[in-house]
DNA sequence: TGCACGATGAAC
DNA sequence: TTCATCGTGCAC
C-alpha cells in the first residue's frame, strides 16, 4: 500500500528531494481514472542564482508557483506544445523545484513516458494543474515501500545550454540501468 | 504592441 | 539537423 508524501518531504534541500523522488510513485486521479507511474529521472533547479531555472528571471506571473510554498505542482508549457511538471521544494520565498523527466508506467498509463513532455501527456497533466497542492488526493507522490535505488546516476541537465557554467552542473539524476530513462 | 526564444519531441 | 507552435519576458 502506497503512502502519500507529506509537505515536510518537499520542504528540504532540493538535491536531496530530487534524489529521494527516484523510485516514488506519481499519482494523478482524473475523471475517475487513477494513473500511476514510478519516477525514474528528475532534474533539480536550485533557485534564482541558478541561471538554468525559470526563477532566474525573478518573480513573474509564470514563476509565482516556484516562489510559493513547497509541495505544489509547477506546470508550464514549453515550445508552444509540451507540458512540463515540477515539484516545488524548500520554504515559501525560496524558489526551487524538481522537474520530473521520466516515469516507468505502473497503472493506467498509456503511451510513452520517457521525457518531461511525454510524461505529462501520458499522465494527462497540463497547465490546469499549475499551482495544485501535492498534499491532495488528485495529484501527489507516494511511497510504496520500494527500496531506494542502488545506483543513482548524475548528469548535466538537458536543454539548458544557455545557462553558462550552470549548464555543466550535475543536477540530473536517474535510476542507474532503468530502461525508462529518457537519455541514459 | 511586437518579437526572440525556449527545462521538447518527431521527422528527415 | 530541422521544424512545429505559442506563452513569456523584455525591448521599444
Amino acid at each position: 500500500m502506497a503512502r502519500r508524501l507529506a509537505r515536510e518531504f518537499y520542504d528540504r534541500d532540493t538535491v536531496l528531494v530530487a534524489r529521494e523522488l527516484l523510485g516514488k510513485l506519481l499519482v494523478h486521479r482524473d475523471a475517475g481514472v487513477t494513473r500511476v507511474g514510478r519516477i525514474v529521472e528528475v532534474e533539480a533547479y536550485l533557485g534564482p542564482h541558478d541561471l538554468a531555472a525559470h526563477c532566474a528571471r525573478g518573480l513573474t506571473p509564470r514563476t509565482r508557483v516556484m516562489f510559493g510554498p513547497p509541495g505544489h505542482a509547477y506546470v508550464y508549457l514549453v515550445y508552444g506544445m509540451h507540458h512540463c511538471m515540477n515539484v516545488v521544494t524548500r520554504a515559501e520565498g525560496e524558489a526551487s523545484a524538481v522537474l520530473l523527466r521520466a516515469l516507468e508506467p505502473v497503472r493506467n498509463v498509456e503511451g510513452r513516458t520517457r521525457g518531461p513532455g511525454l510524461l505529462c501527456r501520458a499522465m494527462n497533466i497540463d497547465r490546469r494543474l499549475n499551482g495544485h497542492d501535492l498534499v491532495s488526493t488528485a495529484l501527489h507522490v507516494a511511497d510504496d515501500g520500494t527500496p531506494a535505488p542502488r545506483v543513482i546516476a548524475r548528469r548535466p541537465r538537458i536543454g539548458v545550454g544557455y545557462a553558462g557554467r550552470w549548464a555543466k552542473r550535475l543536477l540530473r539524476f536517474y535510476i542507474g540501468g532503468n530502461p525508462f530513462v529518457s537519455r541514459p
